[in-house]
DNA sequence: TCGGAAGGCCC
DNA sequence: GTACGGGCCTTCCGAT
């Protein structure tokens, strides 16, 4: 029922842990998939913590008292995922702490049992713990011994929070904190599910892969098996490259488009109405509402969204006749308001850089990409786009050529030395943190988090890295401060995707552009757009 | 049953 | 001879 992991006296310790103002929480579920919770660890202290079966608990009304309590101050490690998994609880979400992200601004590894070793404990994954009883789920897992996992992760949990006060008295620590009940609350709002839509989509992808399928199975090979696929063209003639791995022959979408043979591009119509029909038709099936889990785990500090990720949904194809899988998604209140920071890595590279060029486009309202183009003497403004990103990413002539179309290295060599040119200021910067990410191995962002650069995929990788990662990071803090700014809409905000964030229903005259816009020293100007579905 | 590889969607 | 930064998820298929 209730078990006690200390030494002293259990009954004391819970008195002292119901009159307490900080906790350390901690919840068991079945597995990472199936999060249905089956027990509490809370530690008001590093060296005493108590467990609580979740099923017919009489001490587990006490506890949720205290989580209800918006003055009681909860630390979690990994908040996102407690926060989601105790929402049936209705508990308290603003007075959240969460030591995963304190970790990782002081650049030690978040995850709790290497963290622990800090604090002088060991902790086990919930995977070790699981594997080391040969159970399927902690279900299987003896509860003292879930018990003990729990109680000890909260312990260790509550001793970093008190070693890391001084970090989460910063700034940018209260701009995470600040984050946390803003994602709790997009996530367990959800957007609206148009099932007549969502059906008659299914049915036209279903019918596509029945097709495909057909014709494929009576070839003898299975559409969905890239192995075969690439097996059955080479036996009829075309030309494949080897895979990374060499193990097998590419068959991926850039490879396929280049053959004439009809069974290459049949192939690809399969793919992408079988990708359809997998990640977003079938799973949404009988649903009224779409949730997913937003989290900030990712290492440049960008939300991620996962368990039904929203950020990755496809885009309407120009060819018009495919349905578009955005569309199902709907508004409560007939439209929805998208608001979208446009080139807001540009930004971040003109302001980080003090390129003068590039901050003059921007400060004037100009067109970047077309800017590039007369910067590099170039006529085709896509192009130019591709190699504004291209050099944000690192990209190297022949990667330039596989996406420009130029299959001349000697010429993209100069139009990226143009480029460096009439960018010059941009250039240097871009050359001083490439020395940067493979030499310091970590780089800084606009509001000061450090960024460690991993060395370990070669000298490359760490140079783009170097380069990436302040522009992403500032810029993905500048969308944070830009939603913390909109928390008056929270009730009704339903996605967000990295710069861009929809609200349902029209907010215009919520909105203070202006304000929005100056939310950080980087300018960034919103697009607003009304529509009646997503996309 | 698990996990790497391959492929593919987004910014 | 050579990786374009950050994510998430699905299917296939061989290893355990």
């Amino acid at each position: 029922m209730r078990w006690y992991f200390g030494s002293a006296d259990p009954q004391r310790a819970w008195d002292e842990l119901l009159g307490s103002r900080r906790l350390a929480v901690d919840v068991e579920t079945v597995d990472l998939v199936d999060r249905t919770p089956i027990g509490i660890g809370v530690a008001a202290s590093g060296e005493e913590a108590f467990y609580l079966s979740i099923f017919d608990n009489p001490y587990l009304p006490e506890v949720l008292a205290k989580l209800r309590d918006g003055r009681v101050q909860k630390i979690y490690h990994n908040s996102p995922y407690d926060l989601a998994v105790l929402r049936p609880f209705g508990i308290d979400i603003s007075n959240t702490e969460d030591t995963a992200i304190l970790c990782r601004l002081v650049g030690y590894p978040a995850d709790l049992p290497s963290a622990s070793f800090w604090v002088d404990m060991q902790t086990e994954s919930a995977k070790d713990l699981m594997a080391r009883h040969k159970a399927k789920n902690m279900l299987g897992v003896p509860t003292d011994k879930v018990g003990l996992k729990c109680s000890t992760d909260t312990l260790a949990t509550f001793r970093l929070f008190e070693k890391l006060i001084p970090t989460a008295d910063s700034k940018y620590y209260q701009m995470e904190r600040a984050m946390l009940p803003v994602l709790e609350t997009i996530s367990r709002g959800g957007i609206g599910v148009d099932q007549e839509r969502r059906a008659q989509i299914e049915e036209h992808y279903a019918r596509e892969v029945e097709y495909y399928n057909a014709i494929c199975s009576g070839m003898g090979f299975s559409a969905g098996s890239p192995y075969q696929v690439g097996f059955i063209l080479a036996k009829r003639g075309n030309f494949l490259p080897l895979t990374r791995s060499k193990r097998q022959l590419a068959t991926d979408e850039i490879t396929l488009s280049r053959l004439s043979d009809p069974l290459a591009q049949m192939v690809l119509l399969y793919r992408r109405a079988e990708k359809f029909l997998g990640t977003y038709l079938r799973p949404l099936a009988g649903v009224d509402r779409a949730y997913t889990t937003l989290a900030m785990d990712a290492v440049t500090g960008r939300v991620n969204s996962s368990r039904m990720n929203l950020q990755n949904l496809p885009k309407q194809k120009e060819s018009g006749l495919a349905p578009t899988v955005r569309s199902i998604f709907i508004p409560d209140n007939k439209v929805f308001t998208i608001i979208d920071a446009s080139q807001i890595e540009l930004r971040v590279l003109a302001y980080l850089s003090g390129d003068r060029r590039m901050l003059e486009v921007f400060q004037s309202g100009g067109d970047i990409h077309a800017e590039t183009m007369k910067v590099m003497g170039m006529t085709d403004r896509i192009n130019a786009k591709k190699f504004n990103f291209a050099m944000v990413y690192g990209a190297d002539e022949s990667v330039i050529s596989g996406h420009t179309g130029i299959r001349d290295q000697a010429a993209i060599r100069r139009w990226t030395q143009s480029w460096m040119e009439g960018y010059a200021g941009a250039a240097a910067w871009i050359w001083e943190q490439r020395k940067k990410g493979w030499q310091d191995a970590k780089v800084t962002t606009l509001l000061g988090r450090q960024l460690k650069v991993p060395l370990d995929k070669g000298q490359k990788h760490a140079e783009n890295c170097g380069v990436n990662y302040p522009i992403q990071g500032s810029a993905a803090e500048i969308f944070k401060l830009i939603m913390l700014d909109c928390r008056h809409l929270l009730d009704v905000t339903r996605v967000q995707v990295h710069d861009e964030e929809v609200f349902d229903g029209d907010v215009r005259e919520k909105l203070d552009l202006e304000a929005l816009a100056h939310v950080s020293p980087v300018y960034t100007p919103l697009e607003v757009r009304i529509a009646e579905r997503w996309g």
